[in-house]
DNA sequence: CCCCGATGAGACATTCGTGTCTCATCGGGG
DNA sequence: CCCCGATGAGACACGAATGTCTCATCGGGG
């Protein structure tokens, strides 16, 4: 009888992920609740949008968890990192749109609890010689989300298989589109 | 004494990739005019972004001209591309959103001439050997976007400095982050 | 079996952005 | 110097989405 808040969470993220402007009332028939419940849940827009964004950083830490960054070489350690965020890329893909979307009227800390951790593999590669140092972790940061936003844009419409996601992106931030000889 | 229509367009995109969901007022404010005045010259702010789209296609097919991606080495050809697009990057970002954004009730044609000039590139390099044929030329055109974004936004934000701009998108897109020997 | 809390449907007021219109004013060209 | 077109300011109506509220209904626990 009570409803789930968390299905009520995912579904929204499902429906906001392929239309960011979906309505309140859209958003309560997508999770099968009526308007007035989903308002009894979450006290407006902006309330469903920053649970959102908490249930998102929440599983993306956890992905990180996942990922055990600081086992093995950072490349190894990088492609866990991009196989376990897979499944979050694409409410991700949302949160980073609404964030740039309203000027941060403060961004929620979370974030730079995540991009801390991905900068310290970043820059763990740096010092064990694995990646090059004249890429700045906090690019090789910003462009591994640019790099999942477009994989998960992309796969949403179907012009590269989801098979291929993590492959396509660790590939090409690791080793880059030039051929190499070492390959 | 008669408004520069190319000018509003250009403040307006100056506007709206800092903040999207800028007012019509708040475009009229910002180009020095009156609302009444810009609705004259656009009927709505669809017909607005309309014409901020064929902007940005025009901008950026003039880059890709200028960057000759037929000529030299398909490496050289991407670098230029880059420094020519740079100054369209804030344009195209918001350009991308917002068409991700509203479902795309149809995609400018012009965008799939840009496509196929890019993935050209792309496909040209992997027949000359010079980039890696695992991954797809689509995926490396989304990508160069996804870069491309993050580059603009990063800057904007202060993230990274503006002149490292076309270093690290082209560096990454080509080289990748790992350290390679033959560097 | 009944009751009470949770829910769904819908009415309603409010807010916000849009689009249209009017009118006074400005300014350059004739 | 005057006139006419373009402009700015603002009023106004409209539509969309939001947030609140009421009321009937459902269903499980006591």
């Amino acid at each position: 009888m009570t409803v789930d808040r968390d299905q009520v969470l995912r579904t929204a993220a499902a429906l906001l992920t392929r239309k960011a402007t979906a309505t309140m009332d859209e958003v309560a028939r997508a999770a099968g609740i009526g308007r007035a419940t989903l308002h009894r849940h979450f006290a407006g827009r902006e309330a469903l949008v920053r649970a959102l964004e908490e249930l998102g950083i929440r599983e993306l830490e956890a992905a990180l968890d996942a990922a055990r960054l600081d086992a093995d070489g950072a490349p190894d350690a990088l492609r866990r990192l991009v196989t376990e965020v897979e499944p979050v890329a694409g409410l991700l893909a949302f949160l980073v749109t609404e964030n740039q979307l309203f000027e941060t009227e403060q961004m929620h800390e979370g974030w730079a609890r995540i991009d801390a951790r991905v900068s310290a593999l970043f820059r763990r590669g740096q010092e064990q010689g694995e990646f090059r140092i004249d890429l700045t972790p906090a690019w090789l940061t910003e462009a591994l989300y640019g790099l999942i936003g477009s994989g998960a844009w992309a796969v949403q419409d179907g012009r590269v298989a989801a098979k291929d996601f993590q492959y396509m992106i660790v590939e090409l931030l690791l080793g880059g589109a030039r051929r190499s000889v070492e390959k």
